[in-house]
DNA sequence: ACCTGAACACCGTTCAAGT
DNA sequence: ACCTGAACACCGTTCAAGT
């Protein structure tokens, strides 16, 4: 009766999988719908279950709760962001620290802006979910990408370029999701830009290492820390 | 049968006052300790009725809904740390850059650390709630003050410094708001104070009025916005 | 192997009834 | 004027039954 004993270890797994990552990704992609649809707080399971033209059992059999689903899709979501980033910042390499600044702080904005919608829909959930933990990791990955820019930057040198490219990275992140989150229009985007600028910008010339013998403009007192 | 047609326009209100606002006191700070218990997802209209002494129906009495019920308390938190960044401030007038760069960040380290299991706990609840507005708000008011003090500055000059101050306040409460949700430590408080400090006093520098006359070390150049 | 959908527990919110 | 708590609607999650 049993029609093959092979099939509990090498069971049939391409038309399986290819049924079931179709269904995977239905469910995926009904869920950013819904959220750009109703929003967060009217996400429900059986709405992106209907919405992928599934059930909800079969929601579950793929993800063991909402939080789950919500994760997956958010990690998807700060993926894209990372590769766009790094994908912009390819062209740095070696170039002048206000070109690197310049050019970090556009990336960031391109890749939240690109789906503005997106991004601010994924803001909500983000935080419900502890994506503290997720924004962290992709940060991580992302700054060593930046660190690496920085390292070849062509007029100065940075001491721990990788404690410096975090820091940026959180900065860039952290306070374009306020200002997406917030209800920055496009009008508000291009100051936004010429600040980040400035920030980013100042702050890595207050970190390089001085070059010797150069001329030192005032800078930040290391003050006792409480 | 009417005691006195006054009562629905001068109502008795002394004891009646007395007796609601003991229980909205109580309301807020059973959800504040809910929420420091339980956290966030199981915060629980009746749990927080419950822990405040009264019952659901009561709540529902002073608050129309959760929501409206985590928005008070939220606005409560916010005011709390206005006050306190506010009054770390007014030492600061007069100051030069470097200082007030300093004192800005530590007032505003300073405040959130205070309760930090607070502050931690909240961010949640402040975006579930949609706190952007909130945030916005309370950032609003008090870059009003920051703003006086870059106004004093003894050794610079800013055009637009409301602007500069909202930025800079958006900038600490959002770099803030994310390093605290991660779970930074007190071993990364001092690592963010440094690095906190060289961002806004580098983007100050940066947007600084320059003095006629002064020996200019490179600027950001201002290059072609998308 | 994958899907279905009725059933269950739980939570926000209401409202008739109390003092 | 203020409080109570059972009742209702809704949502996340499960699981026995299907193909």
């Amino acid at each position: 009766m049993v029609p093959n004993q092979n099939h509990r270890f090498k069971p049939r797994k391409q038309p399986v999988q290819a049924r079931s990552e179709a269904t995977v990704s239905a469910l995926f992609e009904a869920s950013v719908q819904v959220l750009l649809a109703v929003g967060y707080r009217k996400l429900t399971t059986t709405r992106v279950a209907e919405r992928a033209g599934v059930s909800v059992g079969t929601l579950y059999q793929y993800f063991p709760n909402r939080q789950a689903l919500i994760t997956s899709v958010i990690e998807r979501y700060l993926e894209e962001i990372s590769a766009s980033v790094e994908r912009d910042c390819e062209v740095l390499n070696g170039r002048r620290l206000d070109e690197i600044a310049t050019g970090l702080v556009d990336a960031f904005i391109d890749a939240k802006w690109k789906r503005i919608d997106v991004s601010r829909a994924m803001h909500e959930p983000l935080v419900d979910v502890g994506g503290a933990k997720l924004v962290r990791a992709a940060a991580t990955k992302g700054a060593g990408f930046v660190a690496n820019v920085l390292a070849s930057c062509s007029d100065a040198e940075f001491p721990d370029v990788h404690s410096l490219a975090l820091f940026v990275v959180m900065a860039c992140s952290s306070l374009l999701q306020a200002a997406i989150a917030d209800h920055a229009g496009s009008v508000e985007r291009n100051m936004l830009r010429v600040h980040m600028r400035a920030l980013v910008f100042g702050y890595l010339r207050e970190m390089r290492q001085p070059k010797p013998g150069e001329m030192q403009p005032p800078r930040l007192r290391r003050r006792a820390i409480v």
